[in-house]
DNA sequence: TTTTATTGATTGAACGTTCAATTAACAAAA
DNA sequence: TTTTGTTAATTGAACGTTCAATCAATAAAA
C-alpha cells in the first residue's frame, strides 16, 4: 500500500473528506469515523497524519484560508491596481465559487463558532479577520481621509462578513450570496463617490 | 413541594445556566452536568422541565429571541416614529447591552452555527432572519422607493449582522460592538439621505 | 397519607486514541 | 528475472472515557 510522494495527497483527501462531513452532518457529529469513511480510510490514519481530530480539523482550516488567499492574489494579479477595482477583488475572493460552496459556507461558520472556545482556530481566524479589514483599509486610502478610509473598511468588512453569514444560514444561499456580492460592490463604489476628499 | 411561579423560577435558572455554561465551555463543551452544576440542580432535573438537553437549548435560544423582541418594542415605543428614528431603535436593539454580553454574543453564535443541522434551531433562526429584515425594509420604505429601499435593507441588515459577529469574535468585544452601533448608524442615516427620492 | 418534585447512581451507546498485526513497495541478493 | 529481506504505511479491534437519558429512592408539600 505504502506509495512515496503519496503523503499529501493523503493528506487532501482527508481534509476534503472533513469538510464533506461538516458541511453534511455539522461539527456536532463529525467523527473520525464520518471523516475516514468518506475518505476511504481507515480510523486510525487520522491520527498517524494529523495527530488527532484536532490537529486534521485545524489543518482544514488553514487549508481554507490558504484558498481565500490564493483567491485574492489571483484576481489581485489581474487588474490595474486602482482602489475599485482592488476593492472589488477583495470582494469578489470573498464571495468566489469556492467560498460560496455550501460545503466551504458551512464549514467556515463552523469553524467561527468553535473557534471561540479552541486558541489553535482563534488565532488562525483572528489573522484572517485582520487581514480583511488591512487590505480594505489600504485601498480606502488611496482615495479618503484617514478616518473615513477607516470607518469605510470597517463597514465593508461587516458587509462582507454579514451578507456571508445571511446566506450561509439562508434558505436559498445561491441567491443570497449573489445579491451579497452585488450589494457589497455597490458599498464599495458609494463610498468611493460620495465621501472622496478632493 | 409545589409553589405557584416556582416553576418557571427554576426553568430560568436553567436557561441562565446554559447561556453561562455556552459562553464559558462552548456549546461542544456543555452539558447536562455544565448546566445542572451551574445552576444549583441535579442532572435528572433538565429531562423533567424541558424533556431532554435538545429541549433546553432551544428554550435558551427561544429565550434570547424573546429578549430581542422585547428590546425593540421597548425602544420603539419610546419614538415619535420617524424612519430614522426607528431605524435607529432597530440597530440599537441588536446591539443593547445584553445582547453584547460576551454570555450572549458566544451563545448567539452557538445555535446560529448548530441551526445548520438542527430543523428546530434553524426555524427559529430563520424567523429571526426574516424579522430583522422586514422591520428594516418597513422603514426605509417610508422614505425610499421600493428597489432602493430593498437595497438598504438588506445592507443594513447584513451590517448588524457582520457587526455583531466581528465583535463576537474579536479580541476587544467592548470597543468592536461600540464602534460597530456607530457605523451601522451612520450607514442608515448616509442611505436616507443620498438616496432619497423626492 | 397522598401527591409531586427532585435527586444522583446506573446504564448503554458513542467517541477518540492506541497499537499489534498486516500489507504493499522497494532494495538487495541470487 | 526471481527471491528474499527491510521499511513504512495502513488497518481495525480493543480500551478507557464521556455523555445523555433513565428511574428507583427520597424529600417536601398538600
Amino acid at each position: 500500500m505504502p506509495k512515496i510522494g503519496i503523503k499529501d495527497a493523503r493528506r487532501q483527501l482527508l481534509i476534503d473528506a472533513t469538510m464533506a462531513s461538516i458541511a453534511e452532518l455539522g461539527m456536532q457529529n463529525t467523527t473520525i469515523l464520518s471523516i475516514s469513511k468518506r475518505a476511504g480510510m481507515s480510523s486510525g490514519i487520522i491520527s498517524h497524519y494529523f495527530g488527532g481530530k484536532q490537529g486534521l480539523i485545524e489543518a482544514a482550516l488553514r487549508y481554507m484560508l490558504h484558498q481565500l488567499g490564493d483567491e485574492l492574489r489571483q484576481r489581485m494579479a489581474r487588474t490595474d491596481g486602482s482602489p475599485l477595482q482592488r476593492l472589488n477583488c477583495i470582494v469578489e475572493a470573498n464571495f468566489s465559487e469556492f467560498q460560496r460552496s455550501p460545503l466551504a459556507a458551512k464549514t467556515w461558520l463552523s469553524f467561527w463558532a468553535r473557534s471561540m472556545h479552541e486558541p489553535g482556530l482563534k488565532r488562525l481566524q483572528q489573522i484572517n479577520n485582520a487581514r480583511l479589514y488591512s487590505n480594505l483599509r489600504y485601498s480606502f486610502a488611496q482615495v479618503l481621509d484617514a478616518s473615513e478610509a477607516t470607518a469605510a473598511a470597517r463597514q465593508t468588512a461587516a458587509l462582507v462578513d454579514g451578507f456571508w453569514l445571511r446566506s450561509a444560514l439562508s434558505l436559498d444561499p445561491e441567491e443570497s450570496f449573489e445579491t451579497g456580492e452585488q450589494l457589497c460592490k455597490r458599498f464599495v463604489k458609494d463610498a468611493l463617490n460620495q465621501r472622496t476628499n478632493l
